[in-house]
RNA sequence: GGGCGCAUAGCUCAGUCGGUAGAGCAACUGACUUUUAAUCAGUAGGUCCCAGGUUCGAUCCCUGGUGCGCUCACCA
């Protein structure tokens, strides 16, 4: 046990094990989810139990109001909420157990429904069972769970101490099935691909690395399923999506965790106007299931997410945020000044793409309501899509933006082999501690044997569930956050601990 | 990793211009058959995050550390 089991608690059990009571029996009871109760009660349009009707509830148990000969308390489980009325006079032999009860505890009660003197819908008990006993107090009833690092920690106390919490997690559940039915419906097979990656490659960004012993291999956790969902269209999948969980070794924040999920799609015979239209369908879609409408609320700031969606090309949101070209390097350079972000003084490509990109991040990003298309990236910081047949010095790639926060990203899929491994050595010489270390010669055969011209698309699944929920940070939206490890103190693992130390 | 902030009873917090501390809730005892954060009476509960420094004296001031939150950077 830890130190939060409570003494007083502990006793409990110890008096319900003399009395030959099992405070942790092995069966649950046959009962009614609560809302059907509380909100049937035998009206014509809700057929739940009647008014007077036997019933068995089960769940947990809140704060008990005791008169002394009756106790008020109220029961919740996943469905709802509903008050248990315990009466001495319908409890004779059980009477004399309630002072087993606490607060917290997952009791089944069995009884007739009805309501109080003050009309509050009652199961009026006629028994009553422990069928767990709780040993750790819960939050204190007013403040519910406030501590935010406890509330990540202890996640299985937030999720039905405060309120609203489990609802989140229910949306969020609902968007990743209603992103399965809307792809199924236009033919995407869902796929999975590999976790454990030789190479840590389809984006730009630290693996974790770990290492497979009977290979004795280094492999690296994916940072995107990207290079294996596009070897699946070369062999004739055509449309498939995956929902992968992905690994940065990066730092964290209200909008990074080190793992998190990615919707990645790839559609053979689309290109990235495809995916913008799926998309904008898609988010309306989701919005429209979720809330009714296709306005939602985030971070304080509505956004109407009804397809379309605006398009806005990088250059021109470049040229008219940072207030020249691009291509300029002199120009973009003293902008980069200005705004403080360190020049390098190597004056390589890759260098002077990455300051362009960060010069364009650092003014126009924040400035985006959204939902908004940004379109038409330069090809260097792109190199997995395909350049714009017009002018090969735009890829065409898009990204989508809701309050400042990046959602998605798609592109036509670069297919031409040599192209795709002149830019992987580009890349691997480029010295970026975020590029992979070695070229995927695997996935460039795979291209050689011809990929078909195809559209891809990734969506940042905690992201966007962050929108549709309304909630400012990441880890709200994440069941188990990641969190600095901490030990939690286990009196009975010190004894185990000790008592092995001292054995030994 | 940088910057800012916070750490006091089981929980939420107050407080001490430097003299070792308080409320509400929770717990415990008692009363109560109609509560909705029940009420009433009482009891108990503290390494004021840790270490060092200044001081007659530090929970308070200083330094360092630890943990957490916010923020910047990176990304999705």
């Amino acid at each position: 046990m830890t130190d939060l089991a409570a003494p007083e608690r502990l006793a409990k059990i110890a008096a319900m094990r003399a009395a030959g009571v099992d405070p942790y029996p092995a069966r649950g009871i046959d009962a009614a989810p609560i809302a059907e109760l509380a909100a049937g009660a035998g009206t014509a349009e809700a057929p739940g139990p009647k008014i007077g009707s036997q019933v068995a509830v089960a769940g947990r148990v809140g704060v008990l109001r005791d008169f002394g000969k009756l106790v008020f308390a109220p029961l919740a489980d996943r469905s709802g909420k509903i008050q248990i009325g315990l009466q001495r006079d319908k409890l004779a032999a059980w009477w004399e157990h309630r002072k087993w009860l606490d607060a917290g505890d997952h009791l089944g009660v069995r009884g007739e429904l009805g309501f109080t003197k003050k009309g509050e819908l009652t199961v009026w008990a006629t028994e009553v069972v422990i069928l767990s006993k709780t040993v750790a107090p819960p939050p204190e009833k007013w403040h519910g769970l406030a501590d935010q690092e406890l509330r990540y920690r202890r996640r299985y106390v937030d999720l039905w101490a405060n309120e609203g919490v489990a609802a989140v997690f229910a949306k969020r559940s609902r968007v990743l099935s209603l992103v399965r039915r809307f792809l199924e419906a236009r033919g995407f097979l869902e796929v999975e691909t590999p976790t454990l990656h030789p190479i840590a490659g389809g984006a730009t960004a630290r693996p974790f690395v770990t290492h497979h012993n009977a290979l004795d291999a280094d492999l690296y956790l994916r940072i995107a399923p990207e290079l294996y969902l596009k070897r699946l269209i070369v062999g004739g999948l055509e449309r498939v999506f995956e929902v992968s969980r992905n690994f940065r070794n990066e730092g964290i924040s209200v909008r990074h965790n080190p793992e998190f999920t990615m919707l990645e799609l790839y559609q053979a015979q689309a290109d990235y106007r495809h995916m913008m239209e799926l998309t904008e369908t898609l988010f309306e879609h989701l919005a429209r299931e979720l809330s009714g409408g296709t306005v939602v609320e985030f971070r304080g700031k509505t956004y109407d997410l009804k397809a379309p969606f605006a398009r806005l090309r990088y250059a021109d949101l470049f040229q008219r945020h940072v207030g020249c070209d691009l291509h300029d390097r002199d120009a973009v350079r003293a902008k980069a000044r200005e705004k403080g972000l360190e020049v390098p003084s190597a004056d390589d490509d890759a260098a002077y793409w990455r300051l362009m990109n960060d010069v364009f991040e650092s003014a126009v990003e924040h400035e985006l309501g959204g939902p908004v298309f940004i379109t038409d990236y330069p090809t260097p910081i792109c190199p997995l899509a395909k350049q714009n047949p017009a002018d090969p010095r735009f890829a065409e790639r898009f990204e989508v933006y809701v309050g400042g926060m990046e959602l998605a990203n798609a592109f036509s899929e670069l297919n031409d082999p040599a192209e795709q491994e002149r830019r992987f050595v580009e890349q691997v010489a480029s010295q970026d501690p975020e590029a992979p270390g070695e070229v995927d010669v695997d996935y460039v055969q795979a291209l050689e044997y011809g990929m078909p011209p195809a559209g891809g698309l990734g969506i940042g699944i905690d992201r966007l569930c962050m929108v549709l929920t309304n909630q400012d940070s990441i880890r709200d939206v994440l069941l188990f956050p990641t969190l600095r490890q901490h030990k939690t103190r286990a009196t009975a693992a010190e004894t185990v601990a000790d008592a092995g130390a001292a054995a030994g």
